[in-house]
DNA sequence: CTTAGATTTCTGTAAATACAGAAACAGGAA
DNA sequence: TTCCTGTTTCTGTATTTACAGAAATCTAAG
């Protein structure tokens, strides 16, 4: 095992501060940026050291990594202690990513929303027409953002990749038509 | 002016929690609300009223949600007072909102990727190789993102709409070709 | 069954954030 | 100028979140 090298801590501390802006702790984003640079899984105990955190806090947001379905735990023979390694594939990863946001982001508006609309259908308070009128736009939107994210969720990555990437054609195929 | 209904104080309610995990706090998140979904403009102190919380409070996060671009002063004829009101446009929102989360979510960290990988390119030791390549990786995802994001905000309204729901169609076309 | 290694849960503290209320600061009208 | 109305900034408190260290739990080997 070697030293880290400044420009990995470089990449560390600043997943880290980032994460925080991403809806995630500032260790809990430490240490995935460890895992993704590492070549070999480590162990709760080199992960310690090396980011200077203590033991708890390296479990506790392990065990959240691996609720994300970022990392996930590997054995290596002749060694008793679980190892750690992240998901590899930045396509991958970004796919998980967006999934997990999308249930935890979207979902529950998208829940509430759609109750608000039932309720909102029953009465018929003639002043509350300008909210329900809004309230029935974010719907739309929200259902459209979730196929989407769906559509893009079966898509093989590479497809989505090419999407992604090729948004400006698409634009400007579309551009076309729209106003 | 009349009583917040049920349905919207439940949405206002909601918005708020959910900010919350969106990265603004809840008083902001339900300002937006409140405001979103208000015919009229409000000024400060209806605000106020309406959620139960302070003045102070309210001032900072309508300077915040300018900040964002999502609210904006307006003045009444006979009123000296500052009226605000909100964006109304769902997809208007959407676009704002994506736009100032790139700049302060994928822009930094492109930024340092960048620099990193400058740095990276300087120094030549063997055993960091598979750190780089993983930067490296990632780079070229956040370049895409970043590109992408720039084609959307270029775009009409309409024709983004638009690609985002016929994103099953092009997934199909480019399905094809997708490994 | 016991022991050593490994991991998780618990408990208290520190740090960050959100917020109310008070004070300070406009800027128009008289 | 001096009020008056409206807005922002300041200050202290409460809430939330992050975290270290200790205690408790688990697991596999002997």
């Amino acid at each position: 095992m070697h030293e880290i090298s400044p420009f990995a801590t470089n990449f560390i501390l600043h997943w880290g501060e980032m994460g925080t802006k991403w809806g995630v702790n500032r260790t809990v984003a430490q240490i995935h940026a460890l895992l993704f640079i590492s070549e070999e899984p480590l162990n709760a105990e080199e992960i310690c050291t090396r980011l200077g955190v203590a033991r708890s806090n390296v479990s506790n947001s392990l065990r959240e990594l691996q609720n994300w379905g970022i990392v996930s735990v590997v054995h290596l023979s002749g060694d008793r202690r679980d190892h750690f390694e992240s998901v590899k594939d930045v396509y991958e990863l970004f796919r998980i990513i967006v999934t997990e946001r999308k249930k935890r982001e979207i979902d529950p508006t998208l829940r509430n929303l759609r109750k608000s609309a039932e309720e909102a259908g029953q009465t018929n308070d003639s002043n509350d027409s300008y909210a329900k009128g809004q309230l029935e736009e974010l719907l739309k939107f929200f259902e459209m953002i979730s196929d989407f994210y769906n559509q893009m969720d079966k898509m093989p990555t590479k497809s989505a990749v090419k999407m992604i990437g090729m948004g400006d054609k698409i634009a400007k195929t579309l551009g076309g038509f729209g106003k």
